[in-house]
DNA sequence: AATTTATGCAACAGAGTGTTGCATAGTGAT
DNA sequence: ATCACTATGCAACACTCTGTTGCATAAATT
């Protein structure tokens, strides 16, 4: 009762073409027609597999954005990691295709269920690992327990992702020192407060 | 030597369906043939004034993005202008179509150019306001000179946009309530120091 | 070896994308 | 009022993408 070897083949096939378009000639190059030319694979082949233009990017999305295991660093202190940890993903944004797919999977989830659940399954990922972060900090007692922890967490991803998908401005590394010096002392509010 | 006003005549009609039909049925159904059926202009006409799809989505995105003039509240304290002025622009991501537009605007602005003029004019115009706000809590000696005024007005607009378009969370009164409060501890950085 | 099933092929209808040639009607100028 | 100019409307066209379907073939399961 195991599958059918074909399925998982074409599928594996299929698909590694697709993203392969999608980053080279973007979303609305990725058809049916353009993956059968890649990949030999049949056009009806390919429909029987993604009944419509949208199963078939939406598959393509989630490979893409399919989430990495990061081993966030948490040896503190917090502006350390966090600039290790927020290093890696405006890596990402920068010099990985996710720059130009991000935007499309973000504009797509506005009416489309399985993208929406990519890009919001994405994120929980991204944001568990910057928790991390600073849960351990609140454990070295670097920052207080009752610190708006959620709220720093969107701030620090909204930031690079704001900068670069919507005002087109680099991501420096000093832009991301500032960006992080910022939560940072969100984070302690009290620079140095003697009644403690 | 005036302009034939069936020129502005038809550019506003066809637009004028074009932004409802972008508004009603999403950016795919935005096509010349779609005006055409909806305006009673031939389609040929409308091939004359915008060359292609992307002319007439464009146009459209324009017309939709036009900045409006804000005079925004400059009478402190700090946290009630920003409270008023972002409430305005939640306002717009929650009630007005701009909420479903942007994310197709920005999506468009990472391969055309024209796309990004109108996402970045449009950004360039509300950092503005916020920024006139921050001015002016400076000079109420509010907050300090020093304070990253630009990184602010980042984080400011960020959040709120972020939330709403990737995270597909809810815009309340109480979230922004949060993040005002962030963005004035960030501002105010030493909340009570008795050595001034 | 027999059965089931995934694939390939070819043809099809429909819609969207632009283009073109020609007729028509509204516009500005004399 | 007549003229030249030009924006528009109409119809036809080629092309591509979107999906679908029926049938033959090849591979896998039993």
């Amino acid at each position: 009762m195991v599958e059918d070897p074909r399925i998982t083949q074409t599928r594996e096939k299929a698909l590694a073409a697709s993203q392969e378009i999608l980053l080279e000639n973007g979303v609305l190059a990725l058809t049916h027609g353009a993956v059968s030319n890649a990949t030999g694979i049949s056009r009806s082949t390919l429909y029987r597999h993604w009944t419509d233009v949208k199963a078939l990017r939406d598959a393509t999305f989630r490979r893409i954005a399919t989430p990495q295991n990061i081993a966030p660093k948490t040896d503190g202190p917090l502006r350390a990691d966090l600039l290790w940890l927020l290093g890696i993903l405006v890596d990402a944004l920068n010099e990985t295709p996710w720059g130009s797919v991000a935007p499309q999977v973000i504009a797509a989830s506005t009416s489309d269920d399985e993208a929406k659940q990519v890009i919001t399954g994405f994120m929980t990922d991204r944001f568990s690992f910057v928790n991390a972060v600073f849960q351990a900090a609140v454990e070295r007692g670097e920052i207080g327990s009752s610190a708006p922890i959620n709220q720093l967490i969107e701030v620090a991803v909204s930031g690079p992702y704001f900068r670069k998908l919507v005002l087109h401005e680099p991501l420096t590394k000093s832009w991301l020192e500032q960006h992080v010096d910022l939560i940072c002392r969100m984070a302690l509010p009290v620079s140095n407060n003697p009644s403690e």
